[in-house]
DNA sequence: CTAATCCTTGACCCCGACGTCAAGGAAAGA
DNA sequence: TCTTTCCTTGACGTCGGGGTCAAGGATTAG
């Protein structure tokens, strides 16, 4: 099959597929125009690439589970190369979790901190003479 | 002060600076010889930008922090507009938090499925009749 | 035969937040 | 005065994953 349908088959676009010839990761045949010619492999490994990417793992990093079904495995993490970027990836999506996990935790405090300063003022705008607390929660401003 | 050393006090780079410049978010006023020249609260504005942009905020977000701050309150989440960024933050937060923690879920299960796929072969490689295995800890090359 | 698709390569564009280099002016210390 | 350091503007590079032309050749439908 030639560029299009492939790109059709797989749901990409022609540029992607070139893209990915020019970085190493599916090299074409040509028939006799110089057409790119793909078969059925190609269109498996592609769909290992999309899948990864669709993942969030970068290009390079599908590089092994595209060699691993090249080598005639019979899934592209089927070699340990493919296993490794799995860990690795689980251990990148750990940290970027937890980092986020943090950040979101230090802005939600940021925000009730914001919040409750707000309302300190606004209840003192509306009672200029002065809040009189009952509670603990009156605070004198900063 | 001149741009060297407010960058330095910032723990960020001239470069920097005139990019902040440029996209309108840190002017600076001239001094005679034409360099740039700042003040104790160009510092506050610009740590406050750096702060939020550690938290992953784009520049574009700062902004509202500091007009705020420029129009004289406290702190730059001091307004609505501040306040409304950072909810923003918030649901984006949660939203890739939860991705992310599903894209984790299936990469863990791919590796699962593969680590186990390839268990099962190397039992079967070490023992072709069939697997039988009396003990977990033989273990047959690569 | 001709028009409409498809294919080819090459080359520039995009985003965000700067890094880096170049050419030249200003200031400060010895 | 000389040298070093700081400042100025301008312009291009980076990274990833392609998008979007442009100019021209091949193929196919009518």
């Amino acid at each position: 099959m030639r560029i299009g349908e492939l790109a059709a088959r797989a749901g990409t676009t022609t540029r992607t597929l070139r893209y990915y010839e020019a970085r190493g990761l599916l090299p074409a045949r040509r028939s006799g125009n110089g057409y790119r010619s793909y078969d059925e492999a190609d269109l498996r490994l592609l769909r290992q690439i999309r899948t990864l990417q669709d993942f969030g793992f970068d290009l390079e990093e599908t590089r092994p589970f595209v060699e691993c079904l090249r080598a005639g495995h019979p899934e592209g993490d089927s070699c340990p190369a493919s296993l490794a970027v799995y860990r690795r990836k689980l251990d990148e999506l750990d940290a970027l979790i937890g980092e986020l996990a943090a950040v979101r935790a230090k802005v939600g405090e940021q925000l009730a901190r914001a919040e409750s300063a707000r309302e300190r003022l606004a209840a003192e705008a509306e009672v200029p003479g002065g809040p009189e607390p009952e509670c603990e929660l009156g605070g004198a401003g900063l």
